[in-house]
DNA sequence: CACGAGACCTGTTCGC
DNA sequence: TGCGAACAGGTCTCGT
């Protein structure tokens, strides 16, 4: 499911709550339920049921796609993949199909994690660099500039589709603003990324941002049953819109797969050089 | 190093 | 209506 934009709206939802919904900062862990045992990353099953007890949520933020709870003394890691969700329930509520995890909390209160296909995977450790050591730059950070952007598309002779989607090269696109940003950019998903001009990496720069940003303004996108609340799929440009006419020139937008990824294209705006 | 295929999973939609 | 194929917001691993 989510992407940088609706990975950041659950974690804002989940650190400052929402309507009839409290926040999450300054509550403890009673104890924790595995429904689904691979959800579970590491540690083990034993290690995760005697770490969380009397833990308290101190921060949530977003690294990536990734969900970073700070805790006392660990730290709770969720990648939410293609279907996972994070929900906060009455802990008597009864157990919604594909609950994967249920974590009780003081106060009556429930933290579930539901994932129908299962992808989700969660991590407790004292080292979240271990987990997230690897990914590459956060595009909305400050010190993200264009000519870093320039540079790393310059040190690597990669389509530019697959490589937005590579998070040791950025952290946080997926497929949907991944394509939205290659068409504000007006650069075909195949072209190689050390053949762009500075301008053009700037000009990839500003879309990436732009795309983003406007997605976190929308709350993330709601494109099927999986996740909710979002507007910015009524603001896509090109994803899912194959066949229909390009907002800029008129040209039908078209499909192609590219790292086994649906990709969408206007072959006017975005020619391959 | 770059790329493609297969795997991991379930649910929905499409096409005949 | 029914049924299999195709597709889905992600990432890992393997082979070339």
């Amino acid at each position: 499911m989510p992407e940088l934009p609706e990975v950041e709206t659950i974690a804002t939802n989940l650190r400052e709550g929402r309507v009839g919904q409290p926040s999450l900062i300054g509550r403890s862990i009673l104890k924790a339920r595995l429904l689904w045992e691979r959800t579970l990353a590491a540690p083990s099953p034993t290690e995760f049921y005697s770490w969380l007890p009397g833990q308290v949520f101190q921060a949530i933020r977003r690294r990536g796609k990734f969900i970073v709870f700070e805790l006392s003394q660990y730290t709770l890691l969720v990648h939410l993949r293609m279907s996972g969700d994070l929900l906060v329930e009455s802990d008597d509520a009864p157990i919604a199909p594909h609950h994967r995890l249920l974590i009780d909390l003081d106060g009556g209160l429930r933290l579930a994690f539901n994932d129908a296909r299962k992808f989700g995977r969660v991590w407790l450790t004292a080292e979240p660099d271990s987990v997230l050591g690897a990914l590459g730059p956060e595009p909305l950070d400050e010190s993200f500039t264009a000519q870093d952007l320039h540079q790393a598309l310059h040190a690597r002779q990669r389509q530019l589709k697959p490589l937005l989607l590579d998070q040791s090269f950025l952290a946080g696109l997926g497929n949907i603003y991944a394509d939205e940003a290659l068409h504000l950019a007006k650069l075909h998903p195949l072209t190689l990324s050390n053949r762009l001009t500075p301008e053009q990496s700037e000009r990839l720069w500003l879309s990436i941002r732009h795309v983003l940003q406007e997605g976190i303004q929308r709350n993330g996108a709601s494109i099927d049953w999986v996740y909710r609340g979002g507007d910015y799929q009524h603001f896509f440009k090109v994803y899912q819109r194959t066949g229909n006419p390009c907002y800029n020139c008129g040209t039908p937008i078209e499909r192609l797969v590219v790292g086994q990824r649906g990709t969408h294209f206007c072959p006017t705006c975005q020619p391959l050089h």
